[in-house]
DNA sequence: GCCGTTTTCGGCCCGACTGTTTTCAGTCG
């Protein structure tokens, strides 16, 4: 051990990552290259030293090839303090997401420089929303390839801080589940918990188990115990196992799968039974899928029989609010038109960015007519069975009016309104914008309320109560953005709007064909909050659609 | 900030690989 002065225990790996930390931090700040180039030299030196660093005295570590007084003094302020006011001073300048970025794989200093500076993207989750949109593509070296591998790894980087998008996990556990009872024969396996209750986000795969399972069962390496996290993996996701006797599992599995609230109205003198159903039997009450077991008022109209008719993904209709090439998706209109028409629905709305959204090639009037006229050409192809709505997602400006003169508005079937600028108002303010916008006679759909990406940014503070009326009077319907980094509205809003009588619309915001499938997100978050099939939009068919566009 | 020297300032700038390019830039090890 050295001097007294050494309180602080890092090894070597730990202090030279101060210093390729700090070079890079100051890259982006562009401090002098050759000043950078010595910290991170300093880094690839300490990171293969032999000794150990906190034993050495001061002289031999300045005599470390690639480390000078400088750099040793920095080591021993470390040692000492555990800190590096240098290092310190460019955290303090440096958001905290943009440093985060710098821990992915793939992008390095120069790369995120560009995404902060030039993009104006300040986190890890507002980069991985900005790669589905395929914005980064449209920036002086990025292209596809490294948009897909950067959001490869953001995805994964996300992946591994302790929570999860339900949409990247749910196949993963199903796999498991399967794989688990064709392991086990005769032994009950369930998913429990928030997977088994679809919660948009979910701490990993919980599953309730009559059999505790045995390490390294699986031999392709998919199934481990990983010791850091302390639990079981697989392919890569946090796995919780929890094991009960056969005799308890249904009602240990409900007690699991439901609110606090909801399951305060079932007593259990008796734990046995022999399924779900049979403990909604003996209450008397209908069964209740596990997604919709959240507020004890559903159970009183479930004893009465007043069940109501859940939507389902078969009855979505049609596609709402879709990008093509001719603002940021990646498909072109026609592409993404016979997509969805051969994945047979009846209807396809196009709703293109409006020409404020620049950082997503927002259409300008005359572009706008272009795509009209394609839609026309298109629509006549089609004849009577398929049609395709000529939308737009205008941008609900600072002030709450939209983007584009009267004379194109009025050229659209109907109009989507949606923020995208100025995230951070206060609550009035947001909501009399809100409001202005929702006031617009050109305005149909309100688009993703709150702004919101799960896992990334909250979304801006809005008064929902208000939104909610103001739509109502206004016969606004509001989107259920399912793209499962938004789903916004929040399914616990959805019983308000629909006392309310307003419609709400299951919208994919998809920038590409396969990303329309995201509507099943938004049909388990619609379940969640009790959405029907009447209260949805686009459960409508062709012909009633057409009737509401019209009205 | 380090290093070396025809000593106290001026030069430092690996090499493979990949993706985005049409000859190069950024990242990683």
């Amino acid at each position: 051990m050295r001097g007294q002065s050494a309180k602080f225990m890092l090894n070597n790996k730990q202090i030279a990552g101060r210093f390729d930390l700090l070079a890079k931090l100051m890259e982006l700040h562009d401090e002098n290259p050759f000043k950078i180039r010595s910290y991170a030299n300093a880094y690839v030196s300490l990171r293969k030293l032999e000794g150990d660093l906190m034993t050495m005295g001061k002289e031999h570590i300045a005599a470390i090839p690639g480390v000078g007084s400088a750099i040793a003094d920095k080591i021993e302020e470390l040692l000492s303090t555990g800190e590096m006011k240098t290092l310190k001073k460019y955290q303090d300048i440096t958001p905290s997401g943009i440093q985060e970025m710098l821990s992915v794989k793939g992008l390095g200093p120069k790369k995120v420089k560009q995404i902060w500076k030039e993009m104006e993207i300040h986190s890890i989750g507002e980069l991985l929303y900005a790669c589905n949109e395929n914005r980064l593509m449209s920036y002086k070296g990025f292209g596809s390839k490294l948009q897909e591998e950067i959001k490869d790894r953001i995805e994964y980087f996300i992946e591994s801080k302790g929570k999860y998008l339900y949409a990247h996990l749910h196949k993963h556990a199903d796999d498991l589940v399967t794989w688990l009872k064709a392991s086990y024969p005769g032994q009950l396996f369930s998913l429990s918990g928030d997977i088994k209750r679809m919660m948009p986000e979910v701490k990993g795969i919980e599953i309730l188990a009559t059999i505790q399972i045995e390490a390294d069962i699986l031999s392709d390496q998919s199934f481990v115990y990983n010791d850091e996290k302390a639990c079981y993996t697989f392919n890569g996701f946090p796995v919780y196992i929890e094991v009960v006797t056969k005799e308890s599992f249904y009602w240990e599995l409900f007690k699991r799968s439901c609110s606090e609230s909801f399951l305060s109205y079932f007593e259990a003198n008796n734990t046995y039974f022999e399924s779900e159903s049979a403990i909604f039997k003996k209450a008397g009450v209908h069964f209740i899928p596990a997604e919709f077991r959240e507020n004890i008022d559903t159970i009183t109209l479930y004893k009465k029989g007043q069940v109501p008719r859940l939507i389902e993904v078969t009855d979505i209709k049609g596609i709402v609010h879709n990008h093509s090439t001719y603002s940021d998706g990646l498909h072109s209109l026609e592409e993404m038109a016979e997509y969805v028409r051969k994945c047979g629905f009846e209807y396809f709305v196009i709703s293109d960015h409006s020409k404020s959204a620049g950082y997503a090639g927002g259409l300008s009037e005359e572009k706008v007519l272009n795509q009209i006229r394609e839609i026309e050409t298109l629509n006549a192809k089609y004849g009577d069975g398929f049609k395709i709505f000529k939308s737009i997602e205008s941008d609900i400006l600072i002030d709450g009016s939209l983007d584009y003169r009267e004379e194109i508005l009025k050229q659209f079937d109907f109009v989507i309104a949606s923020v995208h600028s100025v995230l951070n108002m206060d609550e009035t303010k947001a909501t009399s914008r809100l409001i202005k916008a929702i006031e617009n006679p050109y305005t149909r759909i309100l688009g993703h309320p709150t702004g919101r990406l799960l896992l990334a940014r909250p979304g801006y503070p809005v008064d929902f109560k208000k939104i909610i009326d103001a739509c109502a009077s206004n016969g606004v319907v509001i989107e259920l953005n399912a793209n499962p980094q938004r789903l916004d509205i929040d399914w616990t809003l959805l019983p308000y709007a629909m006392e309310k009588n307003v419609l709400i619309a299951i919208n994919p915001d998809a920038h590409s064909k396969e990303s329309i499938h995201y509507i099943n997100y938004g049909v388990a978050a619609g379940r969640k909050g009790g959405l029907t099939k009447e209260m949805c939009l686009n459960t409508k068919n062709l012909k009633e659609f057409k009737e509401w566009v019209k009205s």
